[in-house]
DNA sequence: TTTTTGCGCAAGCAAATGCTTGCATGTATA
DNA sequence: TATACATGCAAGCATTTGCTTGCGCAAAAA
């Protein structure tokens, strides 16, 4: 039912985006993340699951800890998407912009 | 109490995503965006809210229709985000990323 | 061995999300 | 003017989301 977990749901939430933050370069296993939060442990441990599941996080136990570390390579779908509309602000292209904008005011 | 929208929460749905490429290059109207998917005119228009509170879309009323046109410069947020971990999946700098990776296994 | 620590599981809950149908209204068109 | 079209508004609803608390268990520390 949940298989719905895509990378863009998962970095919709801004709790996650923290977590992936704060693991990117260093790191941690789950007490030490749910510390640095406000909400509990089980919070904190429900989005990591959702990391897990869409693979941004790998997780690996090391005698009663679990070290979650960041396997940010499925970031680059979201870049994938992103990059195709990168000429929409891109000033070198701005006037490209505009120009498409301006053309396309009026539907065919 | 619905400010939340931000770009993110914005993009995670594939459905607006959709939305989002069909009016990059082509402005339409509501109904038109509406023909294109199964679901009914009333669930796109909500769509289509979302995405122009966040600033995503830009709609010009034009006679009694109302003109969708992409904005999508703010999408340079989630590109910003997604940019910073370039690193850890661009080939030239593997190397770094496995290193940081390999040296951060233990926490401190 | 007893206790503490790290973490998962499960139930419960409020709020948000995504969708639907029905009705209202303004704007073109016949 | 009567009618068809483009869209908004509102109510209702099932599902998902994000969170909590309490319990259980295995691994480490005392």
């Amino acid at each position: 039912m949940e298989t719905r977990r895509d990378v863009f749901q998962a970095i919709a939430d801004p709790t996650r985006r923290d977590i992936i933050n704060m693991i990117a370069h260093k790191s941690l296993n789950l007490n030490a993340i749910a510390d640095q939060f406000d909400v509990s442990r089980q919070a904190i441990s429900l989005h990591i699951r959702i990391l897990v599941e869409c693979g941004l996080i790998e997780i690996k136990k090391q005698g009663r800890e679990r070290i979650c570390e960041a396997r940010l390579q499925k970031l680059a779908e979201v870049q994938r998407f992103i990059q195709q509309y990168e000429v929409f602000w891109n000033n070198k292209l701005d006037a490209l912009g505009e120009f498409l904008d301006r053309k396309n005011t009026s539907i065919s």
